[in-house]
DNA sequence: ATCTATTGACTGACCGATCAGTCAGGGCTT
DNA sequence: AAGCCCTGACTGATCGGTCAGTCAATAGAT
């Protein structure tokens, strides 16, 4: 009767055992960074030996790519999915554009704070982020950069993809939840609910990437 | 005679001694980050011993404590000298707001990394860092918060600090300088010098502060 | 002026704890 | 019996931090 189960190794599958291990790893990662991490506690959290760790990822950090590569999978799938429902003739273009690329990095999903650790990571200039960003996000990204450069309407790529650096620095900002901006504004709140929060960013951005290009003297 | 030199102990002055320390310290900390950095490493690079460290400072927290209200110290001090000499006013007073906070991080002196270290701890929630920005950078951030008050003309507050917290995101992505928006323009640079660079900053924030200021349906 | 006492800057040796990583072997399924 | 999952016990290295003690300079007393 044929293979009923075939039992495929796919390349990214996933025992439950090795899901709990990325999901704690995550985590532990998030909480205290990749130097601040400890294999121990990593594993106590997971609820498996320290040994499994190396015996299913040979180092740490290999685990900590394998963390990066899972979560970027599904932020990559959710920005692209949300990418390809954009009108990039409609008037609100640049706006569609821009929350298909925040939204999913702003999810309830604990991705977010993962997310913003290997942002962090870029911005402090570390190697081993550098390159997971380079493999990761970073073909994505250039399918964002002709969005951007046809929703901005002809301007030249080099300014499109300083316009996109500047978007993920801010996306950052919010990512970060930090309570300042309500600290500074003396407890008063400006969004109250997320959605409203990512309305006001991505409207923020817009409005700097159109000075950016169609600049007023 | 009388006293030619009166060798007066000012809080804040520092032996040649404690400068090297410090000086070390900063770029080991912007180097390998807070859990990464060693203070065995730190103290070679320092040229003293590791004791030392502890003698003057008593532990690596308060190092570090140290290390970011010195920078914290010089940033401030050129941010609010240079806000001085904003006209609130002038037709341009808003872009001259946003250079005189973003100029002081990217100066050529290595403070912008270290500056860049912090806002990356705030980013991922480190608490020891919001608690270092809540007394070394908020009370600055305030008086900048007037201002943009005033130049962006009747916004309420809770926007304008929305405003500020998305600048100083994207002002992170540009500290970083990870060459990335490079490579997703195929190798063409957009702003050669560091000048140029700066004035994309502030016109693409400009444009985003006067987007929430003053929303068009 | 000289001896003594005290202090501050500084170091080498050392501490327990924790680090990432290794390895031989025990189940458990096929 | 063969092969994969998984573990406990272990290693050398490194971690931040402590401690006794050296050395030079200053202060006070005679």
């Amino acid at each position: 009767m044929g293979m009923a189960l075939p039992k495929v190794k796919a390349a990214d599958d996933i025992t439950p055992a090795l899901a709990k291990i990325l999901e704690a790893a995550e985590a532990e990662f998030a909480d205290k960074g990749f130097d601040g991490a400890g294999m121990k506690a990593l594993a106590l959290r997971a609820g498996v030996s320290q040994s499994l760790l190396h015996y299913h990822f040979g180092s740490k950090d290999q685990l900590y790519a394998a963390v990066i590569r899972a979560r970027s999978r599904k932020i990559n799938a959710e920005r692209l999915e949300r990418l390809a429902a954009v009108d990039l003739v409609a008037a609100d273009a640049l706006h569609q554009v821009f929350s298909a690329l925040f939204a999913p990095a702003l999810g309830p999903s604990g991705g977010g704070r993962a997310y913003a650790r290997i942002f962090a990571g870029l911005i402090v200039g570390n190697e081993m982020d550098q390159a997971l960003v380079r493999e990761c996000y970073d073909p994505t990204a250039k399918i964002f950069l002709n969005a951007l450069e046809t929703a901005l309407g002809g301007v030249d790529r080099a300014s499109a993809a300083q316009v996109y650096q500047f978007s993920l620095g801010t996306l950052a900002a919010v990512i970060a939840k930090d309570g300042r901006a309500e600290r500074l504004a003396d407890g008063k709140t400006a969004q109250p609910d997320d959605a409203a929060l990512l309305d006001r960013l991505v409207q923020f951005v817009v409005g700097g990437a159109r000075s950016i290009a169609a600049p007023q003297t």
